[in-house]
DNA sequence: GCCAACGTTGGC
DNA sequence: GCCAACGTTGGC
């Protein structure tokens, strides 16, 4: 199912590179969700980059394969208050996901934290605020590796307290 | 290749 | 904490 569909939305953001004009590719912008208990925005910071790995899902997977260094991404608490904590940024394109049994085709990619949200964004502000009722966060809650639009990104930093 | 059974995630 | 939705696995 979803391989064509990617292929189109590929094809599309290459088009809308050249109309840019832009001999580099634009920035992309994602959301990721991870559980605090498991690892948290806070053991980024510590770390300083970290693998994305334990992603199991064919759609969020798809979603990882596409990033490139410099995309930037929010980081989602999905557990305890469920928000948006801080801005991290792609320092390493998808490779195979060391965590995976042999065989397996599993990838990951590298971040590395950017910001803290000076005020994190609630699920619920998200859903309280109809510009994002669309966003697949609201719209498939189960997704764990997300695109956001620019907009929409720009819009979710701004809710917190950020710039 | 279909579908029942099962596991996981998230809404309420 | 229950259950619906979704995804995956395995039997046929």
């Amino acid at each position: 199912m979803g391989q064509q569909a990617d292929r189109v939305k590929e094809r599309e953001r290459e088009e809308s590179n050249i109309k840019e004009g832009s001999k580099k590719p634009m920035i992309q912008y994602w959301l990721m969700k991870t559980e605090p208990g498991e690892y948290s925005y806070e053991d980024l910071e510590r770390d300083g980059w970290t693998h994305w790995d334990g992603v199991r899902n064919h759609q969020a997977q798809n979603n990882m394969k596409q990033m490139a260094v410099g995309d930037e991404v929010l980081i989602y608490h999905s557990v305890g208050p469920k928000e948006i904590v801080g801005i991290a940024q792609v320092s390493k394109r998808s490779y195979p996901d060391p965590t995976a049994k042999p065989g397996e085709k599993w990838i990951v990619v590298d971040v590395k934290p950017l910001k803290k949200l000076a005020t994190p964004v609630k699920l619920a502000q998200i859903k309280a605020t109809p510009d994002l009722l669309e966003i697949p966060l609201v719209k498939q809650s189960r997704l764990s590796v997300m695109p956001l639009e620019k907009p929409i990104f720009d819009q979710l930093v701004q809710m917190g307290g950020s710039h």
